[in-house]
RNA sequence: GGGCCUGUAGCUCAAUUGGUUAGAGCAGAGCGCUCAUAACGCUUUGGUUGCGGGUUCAAGUCCUGCCGGGCCUACCA
């Protein structure tokens, strides 16, 4: 049995996220997890709300609630949402968590005791107003290149000119609009990654299997201009965990925090010590998928992101690991993905703009989101969603080419057979047939789902529920029926089969279909179809079952289009 | 500006990494079936692979130049 760790990047805490944000990472972690758990691979599938850094202190201030506060409450939050669309984390956790906090103070310690971080003194800008140090971004003013008065202390929007907050032209804060900034003296702790640049790179080229995407990201990142620059992993706000050495007092660094980005992906592992904790599991529980040196050696370790993420996963993390010089288990596989846009735009959680994940829910429950976000998942470039496109796969797909099936079947075995799984009659050169040929595609189907071809995965299990549509037209039970009832009896029996091998294989994608399938066919036999022979007389003659309500109900056009207009505008 | 990705049927995407006649699903057309959520099955229309050059016995695939879309560019996360 193979050990999976899986981790999901980790959602932003400001707020509650668009359907963007759960297609990029999220939903195809979770279809890897319930696929590898479904093959009876043990899994460890971890997520957590990432809390620190600016834009958490402004929401919390904008909801006038202190930070911490506001940080339990859009956790318990996205925790909920997360469980309505069924992401089935194992624990789901806070950056913020005092499992977390330790370690991060613990890294850091280690990095600097490898001569791996150096103190530097530099010239910030600080709001008055505000009582707070300004991040370039949070600068605003008129830009010295083409005049734009909305410039961003990081990059002029409109002439697209990289600047620096001091070029700016009559700035101002662009939280309070204060123009009462001045230039302080500060001192960070920077991440001497730059030494770290050879082993990164050498690491980077040892993975053939990553998509085209993440390695193009990191080489450039690790060799444009004069290469990979160190970073500094020290912010000076409240909120955030204290520059620690380890226990001890960091000399120089009272009142400041790490950098969001440095202790973010150390919650990944701080998580599974949150995960062991939370069930009353010794420490060698968590460390067996993290320590390589207490178990984790045969851990395949698999990374969920959007493109956006990827250097901080393929360079900023891992030379921390790196350079902490402690067996940390390292990433095998990561799997990063393009955006989705909205109806010709893109989602935006900033502008409201697209469909957010709590008004999803109040649709439509998680399956329909999930099926149609997972099969149009971004793999080779950026998607796109519509009204139209969304109605028309979900009801072709789950409505009629699944639901459909399994009520047909059903219905029609009520009606001459009664509600239990028909006796007689013998599998013949059809049945085979349909044996062989969901061999085949099954075959196939784990094949893509391993390598987390998501598309094609859904593509193939879409070609798998065709199949039983296929057999019942070339059976047609409803004609033998009526020359030759056990012939009909042998091939309802097979069709009812189906519908828990169905079951099985869609759990990835549609987890509560699936429950619902089962429970109608009256079977906890959740079994994956290692043999597909033996799987179709999985339910035998005499079992009993119910013909359950509708699986999928249509879209219809005036819901669609009553959602059209509902969501064409921002949402505050 | 620099780097990277991308452009294939009306729409969403494939194409075993240079190898027969570029394939699926949806949408459209026709036929069949009547068990089923007016569902299902079969057949079928539809392509100068963004445009122009080049390399090659052979190019959707490699090179080059244009055109369009997108991402990143290190203090948002």
């Amino acid at each position: 049995m193979a050990r999976i760790l899986i981790t999901s990047a980790l959602p932003y805490i400001n707020g509650i996220k668009h359907l963007g944000n759960l297609v990029g990472s999220q939903l195809p972690a979770d279809l890897y997890a319930r696929f590898q758990r479904g093959r009876g691979n043990e899994v460890l599938f971890l997520c957590a709300t990432d809390e620190h850094g600016t834009p958490a202190e402004l929401a919390a201030a904008k909801a006038g609630k202190p930070v911490a506060d506001y940080c339990a409450e859009l956790h318990d939050i996205q925790a909920g949402i997360a469980r309505q669309f069924g992401l089935s984390f194992d624990h789901f956790g806070r950056s913020s968590s005092p499992q977390n906090r330790d370690l991060t103070q613990h890294l850091a310690a280690k990095l600097a005791e490898n001569g791996l971080i150096e103190e530097i003194s530099e010239r910030q800008v600080y709001s008055n107003a505000d009582g707070r140090f300004l991040p370039d971004r949070y600068i605003e003013g008129t830009c010295p290149n083409c005049g734009y008065d909305k410039a961003r202390g990081d990059q002029c929007e409109n002439c697209t000119k990289q600047l620096d907050p001091t070029d700016l032209i009559d700035p101002r804060s662009a939280i309070s609009g204060s123009t009462d900034l001045e230039v302080r003296e500060t001192k960070h702790l920077y991440l001497r990654q730059s030494l770290l640049k050879d082993d990164l790179d050498q690491w980077i080229d040892s993975k053939k299997d990553w998509p085209i995407l993440t390695t193009s990201i990191a080489k450039k990142w690790l060799h444009d201009g004069d290469g990979l620059q160190d970073r500094g992993i020290t912010r000076d706000l409240d909120w955030g965990i204290p520059v620690k050495k380890g226990d001890e007092d960091w000399p120089g660094m009272e009142g400041k925090v790490f950098y969001v980005w440095f202790d973010a992906p150390i919650e990944y592992i701080a998580c599974a010590k949150e995960w062991a904790d939370a069930h009353g599991k010794p420490d060698s529980a968590w460390e067996r998928w993290w320590r390589t040196d207490k178990g984790a050696d045969d851990v395949k370790y698999v990374q969920f992101m959007g493109k956006d993420n990827v250097p901080f996963h393929t360079l900023s993390f891992p030379a921390t690991i790196l350079g902490s010089k402690e067996p940390w288990k390292m990433v095998d596989h990561l799997k990063s993905f393009n955006y989705l846009n909205y109806d010709g735009g893109q989602f935006s959680t900033s502008q409201g703009r697209g469909v957010f994940q709590d008004q999803a829910l109040e649709i439509l429950s998680a399956d329909y989101w999930r099926w149609w976000l997972l099969s149009h998942v971004p793999e080779s470039s950026d998607s796109e969603f519509t009204w139209e496109n969304f109605q028309q796969s979900v009801n072709k797909d789950l409505a009629d080419v699944l639901g459909n099936f399994v009520s047909r079947i059903t219905k029609f075995c009520r009606a001459k057979f009664g509600e239990a799984v028909p006796d007689g009659g013998e599998f013949g050169p059809t049945e085979q047939a349909v044996i062989d040929d969901l061999t085949t595609r099954i075959r196939a189907y784990e094949g893509h789902m391993d390598a987390m071809e998501v598309r094609k995965s859904a593509q193939e299990l879409r070609a798998i529920w065709v199949i039983g549509n296929e057999y019942l037209q070339s059976a047609a039970p409803w004609s033998t029926f009526k020359t030759d009832p056990e012939q009909a009896a042998a091939q309802v029996r097979l069709a009812l089969n189906l519908i828990r091998i169905y079951a099985v294989l869609s759990a990835p994608f549609i987890p509560d279909a699936s429950a619902r399938m089962l429970e109608a066919m009256q079977t906890d036999d959740d079994s994956w179809p290692d043999d597909v022979a033996a799987a179709v007389t999985a339910l035998a003659p005499g079992h009993a079952f119910t013909v359950p309500d509708v699986l999928f109900a249509k879209i219809t056009d005036e819901q669609r289009e009553d959602w059209q207009t509902r969501f064409s505008g921002t949402r505050d």
